[in-house]
DNA sequence: TGTTTGTTTGACCAAATGGTCAGGAACACG
DNA sequence: CGTGTTCCTGACCATTTGGTCAAACAAACA
């Protein structure tokens, strides 16, 4: 009755313990790779060289390229949106967004092939992502908006623009990640880690942009 | 003597008319579609027929692919970098800084593929810019700096890390082009134009920072 | 007009690449 | 041990793609 041969059904569950480890490295080669030559540029023998794993093995467990892109983009949007989930309407409203500032610089020091990953998505105009934008990512702004506009209208922060202040912080912070090679060219070799003095910039610029 | 079949020489200084016309079409065709599908997703053909040749007739006039990225990227860094030149010491410190980000932010209204093609560029770590970035932009940058510095040292403008500065003027500004489709999906149908309310924001945002 | 020089093309090629497949090895488990 | 399931591989295929080439065509010009 069953005549498919794909084994490895829903990768959301792997089974066995080999198909668990495999996943992971498959995912995180991936990411390597997706990251640093964009979904083109990526081939599917680099990715299941830096997984160690053969070609073919690799299409056992995802059937084709854009499968993988896809279960990496769906995979890691949650954790790209998390820090902003966060944002707490019930806190502090200038120690709210700039603790949204700095988890969001945090990420890009930490998980810079994540951002990476998006931003070459993005830039390509999200070919990939189909409504993910329009579904995931501007109901969640939407609602923090609000919270924003409500810390406006009791005049806990200055007025900004609620919309353009989270571009800002994206692209302020994303900037370290996505344009590194830049950053540090342009700082030299004094400063090896730009992201120390990127933080106290930051706050600083945040700190007198909300204060009303 | 001149054995070589390759017929135009230098692509800077063209001789006839077609050759003209066609060198022209060629580079605009391709900013087209390296800066929508990057280097590796941009087909020889796409941009031939976005050009209205052959893909045979595009190869007598760029030997190869990169050819053509690389003359694309070295004719328009310059414009790319002319809004920073123009940062005059002698100018009032708040007012020329203020000058800088609404040229960029201009840019990123009218040139969206150059920015484009740039972010692709850097974010893949440079491979086709060679040193360009330590011998080009760095020089230029650590100009403006000490011009920056001079206006810090006579109190004229608060005291912010010039580099991380025009780090951030880069960012912010250039963010509307790179990821426009973001932009435009998060801020929804109303108010099309993302433009204007982001110059007000910015001009804020710098005027505060700025303001010693 | 004839000849030289510049422009264009159809046909073609080699390499790279995404993906398939039949079967072999390893493992689980009765 | 035997048997079914899972995991893995070498060989292979079709398509895409960057690039070549000989020859046709057009322009310039003597």
């Amino acid at each position: 009755m069953n005549s498919e041969k794909s084994p490895p059904r829903i990768p959301s569950e792997p089974r066995t313990r080999i198909q668990r480890r495999n996943h992971k490295a498959i995912l995180d080669a991936a990411l390597d790779v997706f990251s640093s030559k964009g979904f083109r540029g990526a081939t599917v023998d680099e990715i299941a060289q830096a997984a160690g794993l053969s070609k073919p093995n690799l299409l056992y467990y995802f059937p084709t390229k854009e499968a993988m892109h896809l279960a990496l983009l769906s995979t890691l949007l949650d954790v790209w949106l998390d820090p902003l989930r966060t944002l707490d309407p019930q806190g502090d409203p200038v120690s709210e967004i700039l603790g949204y500032v700095r988890r969001k610089l945090e990420m890009s020091r930490e998980m810079p092939r994540e951002s990476r990953i998006f931003a070459n998505e993005v830039l390509q105009g999200g070919p990939h992502l189909g409504d993910t934008l329009g579904t995931v990512l501007k109901p969640l702004v939407d609602e923090k908006v609000e919270v924003i506009r409500g810390w406006i209208a009791a005049g806990r922060i200055a007025e900004v623009h609620p919309y353009h202040l989270i571009f800002s912080i994206w692209s302020l912070t994303q900037h370290y990640a996505d344009f590194d090679v830049q950053v540090r060219t342009v700082l030299g070799d004094e400063g090896a880690d730009p992201f120390p003095e990127a933080e106290r910039y930051l706050v600083a610029l945040f700190t007198k942009l909300l204060t009303p």
